[in-house]
DNA sequence: TACTGCATCGAACAGTGTGCGAGTGGCGTT
DNA sequence: AACGCCACTCGCACACTGTTCGATGCAGTA
């Protein structure tokens, strides 16, 4: 693919999409891209090489190239086609805390689904066609519930950032476990001698874990992310109110 | 490095550094841990090879291996350390919400110093020592505070999300700003343009940028992250008196 | 028929992480 | 004093990576 030196028509989202002149030329970048995403579900960021793309599209390694300018932004293209997996928020519902609500759960749920998103996130920000809808919508709902300007913009990054952060350390644990071919109960578990042993080091945590060792590790996440959404949606309502 | 089955003994953080015999076995874990970090800062991600971490320090390529079973394992010790860069709360200080406070912030700050730290955490949890000096001084302070048990875990990976969540997206838009060669506001500005074009298709997007086009990116992050933070202490705080 | 330009691919290059086995020097034991 | 062990270092090799370049073929136009 030729590439452009200005940064700005040089990005992907602006350079148009490879145009079929006549039937079928055998590959595209929506092919491309939707077969990247299932290499990756199946293997993680590690197994997507573009030899082994091309090898699934039935075509040559470096055919790729000619819809793509980079594996970088393959997989930037990738990240913001599962983001467009995550379910908008109905603007008919009235009641904001249940529509952003839903945002948030659904973005995490799709973070979990796909979790070679995590290690992405930290590398290319989210403005691609898919996530610029996400957000459109978030502020529609946002702004019809009483934010405005750059409130409104702090609020809507304060959800994305825990619906990010939090699923991204929920993904950190579930794939350290899932290496270690354990359960993460069984897991914490074997650690017990291990904890104990350092017990002296981590005094507050000792004390805690000794009091909590009996927790669901599974059930322990989904109800976290779920405490910390209504803190936070508390902390904006009441912020709300006052301003108001 | 002799490979052990385990899944629990094999961990990097039970396992023993390897203790030298005699007097300067001319290399260490620790000090490998330190130019693999300053290359990190320095090149990025991409720029940390086992290689070039062997001519940094003046050894053979592969003696790292002596000391460090992997490259991923090399990672992870990294992202630990750096995280002992972290100022811990002064448990003297009696306003919890300040307390708090000054750790998500020291948390983001360091994070946005070792930008290299955003691209790991969706793939290493942050279980290592420095990791869990931290958790248990966070522990003291929420306890302190009032918070107990299940939501004393659930106050806490809230605040650690918001902390990461928000790092790592800015990070992300700084990488991505920085790779362009420009500042933030000039790209923004260079993409005007491009907003008009697509605003019919994102319109509440498009209102709000209309609006909003003058305000300086940077400073929007730094404002966005407090007024997250804030609005997030003010939902723990009121749950926490509305429990008691 | 000749020409143009889209599309595909093979070969090659520089670089990667890592296993293996050979080396080396100094310590503890005989 | 001699020996053997063992912590430690490193060169080589293997399989693989992303990406460039130039050669090829094919469709549509002149």
């Amino acid at each position: 693919m030729p590439r452009d030196t200005d940064p700005i028509t040089s990005s992907v989202w602006v350079r148009p999409s490879r145009a079929r002149r006549g039937e079928q030329p055998t590959l595209s970048r929506e092919q491309i891209v939707r077969a990247a995403i299932e290499l990756l579900d199946a293997e993680g960021l590690s197994g997507l090489s573009m030899r082994r793309l091309g090898a699934k599209l039935g075509a040559g390694a470096t055919s790729v190239y000619w819809y793509v300018a980079n594996k970088d932004e393959l997989l930037e293209l990738a990240l913001d086609e599962a983001m467009g997996q995550v379910e908008l928020p109905d603007p008919a519902v009235a009641d904001w805390r249940s529509a952003v609500g839903d945002v948030v759960r659904s973005v995490r749920t799709v973070i979990l689904r796909h979790t070679w998103m995590a290690g992405l996130y930290g590398i290319h920000p989210a403005i691609g066609p898919q996530a610029m809808r996400l957000s459109d919508r978030l502020i529609g709902v946002l702004t019809a519930a009483g934010f405005a300007n750059l409130d409104m913009a702090y609020a809507s990054s304060l959800l994305m950032s825990h619906a990010f952060g939090s699923a991204v350390m929920d993904v950190a644990m579930h794939t350290a476990t899932a290496l270690a071919g354990k359960d993460a109960n069984d897991l914490v578990r074997q650690l017990e001698p291990y904890m104990d042993r350092i017990a002296g080091e981590y005094p507050h945590y000792a004390k805690w874990w000794a009091q909590n060792k009996g927790a669901d590790m599974e059930r322990m996440r989904e109800d976290g992310f779920e405490f910390g959404l209504q803190r936070l949606l508390d902390g904006l309502e009441s912020w709300l109110r006052s301003d108001a």
